[in-house]
DNA sequence: GCCAACGTTGGC
DNA sequence: GCCAACGTTGGC
């Protein structure tokens, strides 16, 4: 008896400064923590499976850019650094017995050979439909079709 | 650094 | 539950 599980493939926004691909290299796996996000904190929670595909996006750089793989490595559970009040992104409103954030863990995968950037993403017809092309679509966790994960493979030199 | 687009907060 | 004020995101 199988379980069909269908591949999911999402985009997480980082500021390379903050945290970038190199950064995922070096750590292996890392929390995605900081999520402070309703819609972002839903994908994490009740969406993604272990394993799903994963671009990883560098925003508040030039220009903005797909720069690697990365794939979901764990269930879902809270943050923790929700809770801790020396931490940037501590909520006081999140009780650990009814914890508000929720994050997933990423694993790195690959760096792309060729970074596909924005306006690369916006200028083809073959990404007609993506979200990251939306206006002010700030959402740092995003879905996305398997079309447009293949396109920016191949893009990208893998 | 600017600012448009969003999301959240809180008074009412 | 509305909505103005405020804070943040993120491309440019």
């Amino acid at each position: 008896m199988f379980t069909l599980v269908v591949m999911q493939y999402w985009l997480i926004k980082s500021e390379p400064d903050a945290y970038s691909i190199d950064d995922l290299a070096s750590d292996k796996v890392e929390p995605w923590d900081g999520i402070r996000n309703y819609q972002a904190r839903n994908f994490m929670r009740d969406t993604m499976r272990v394993g799903d595909k994963v671009l990883f996006y560098h925003s508040q750089v030039k220009p903005p850019a797909v720069v690697g793989l990365a794939e979901v490595a764990s269930e879902p559970y809270p943050d923790p650094t929700a809770f801790d009040p020396n931490e940037k992104y501590y909520d006081p409103k999140s009780d650990p017995a009814n914890p508000r954030w929720i994050l997933v863990d990423m694993r790195y995968v690959a760096h792309l050979a060729e970074p596909v950037t924005l306006p690369q993403i916006k200028d083809d017809p073959k990404f007609d439909g993506m979200m990251l092309r939306q206006r002010g679509a700030r959402l740092s966790i995003q879905p996305v079709d398997k079309k447009h994960y293949d396109r920016v493979v191949k893009l990208g030199g893998l």
